[in-house]
DNA sequence: ACTCAAACTGACCGCTCGGTCAGAAGCTGA
DNA sequence: TCAGCTTCTGACCGAGCGGTCAGTTTGAGT
């Protein structure tokens, strides 16, 4: 019998079950329950309850590290194309863990240790804004984060018919004139 | 001494403490101490916890229908710019009903009791793509509606400022050539 | 066969939660 | 003054939560 590390097993299940019924929905015995072994099992892995999430959502955060340092090194000629399909990218490939991130934002966000994420979606809209400081430029720019984030997480179709509609509406909307 | 009714007391304390800490984040404790009641009183007035959350929503949910109402009587060639600024309006007055639907949106909303908003957000989005099945239309009104939501909730600035650079990019994005 | 650390567990803890209930307090019209 | 309602309350309940802990099981190295 093949037998898969408890760990990964228990992330698995974790990452189902928060995304049905939300991080604060799932209890730490349901996911005992559906891992089938106890709760004191899952906190002999994971120091907290938060510990799993956090495991859960790294590799998204890692990548939405490495895009923003990628942007860094681009002129302001081509930031807003390069923002929008590096994001746009990154959401399809992380839809469950973008799914998880908003769930959880409004409590986690604000707390300080998630500071260095708030500083990287702040690149991110000044990238998708076209690096302007302009009031309707960098709402324009939340629109479509917070839009194609909504997409992602809701819609049902895959990603290879959701990536080109995403791309075609954020150019539309972001690069004016050049559609 | 103006008496307040306790009723209405209990409604905007709930308002305030669902906004900052959610839903789910808020206990029938917490708003009694705020309210300066107890909490027996709060189910004296309110039925369950659901029910404060639902009253509180109740002038936001009455102004959608009443918006998707009027976009009925609309032709397909208006019905876009009337679904835009009509919901842009309806968001920006009820700013904080917003963010509370969307904080209890993934659990709430498909219980069977709340179909009715589904319907009402699907005739929205319909709205929204100018009445067109096009996937690529149907993802543009997600987006845009998804982000409006966003930036609403979110954004710190007031409407004044807001609603004309709203209008602006959900103009730019789903109703091309015409900017 | 023995060792020992890693993996795992059942029982338990303190706390908070939404909700119930019998009855007290306040108000109003007769 | 009293009756009868609305309004309000403290005490209590069962359930569920995240988390702890002492101790058992397991499995690889010797």
């Amino acid at each position: 019998m093949v037998r898969i590390r408890t760990r990964d097993e228990i992330l698995r299940v974790a990452g189902e079950l928060f995304t049905r019924y939300g991080f604060k929905g799932t209890s730490l015995h349901d996911i005992a329950a559906e891992v089938g072994c106890s709760k004191a099992t899952l906190l002999y892995h994971f120091a907290h309850k938060d510990a799993i999430l956090l495991a859960l959502v790294e590799p998204a955060r890692q990548s939405l590290i490495d895009l923003v340092a990628r942007l860094a090194g681009v002129d302001d000629k081509g930031v807003r194309v390069a923002a929008i399909e590096g994001f746009i990218d990154l959401v399809l490939r992380y839809r469950r863990e973008v799914a998880l991130i908003y769930d959880v934002t409004p409590q986690f966000l604000q707390e300080p240790r998630f500071a260095a994420v708030r500083e990287l979606t702040d690149a991110l809209r000044a990238g998708f804004a076209g690096r302007s400081a302009e009031p309707a430029d960098q709402i324009a720019a939340e629109v479509l984060l917070g839009g194609i984030a909504a997409v992602v997480i809701d819609d049902k179709r895959d990603a290879v018919e959701l990536r080109p509609a995403l791309v075609a509406v954020a150019r539309r909307a972001l690069l004016p004139g050049k559609d």
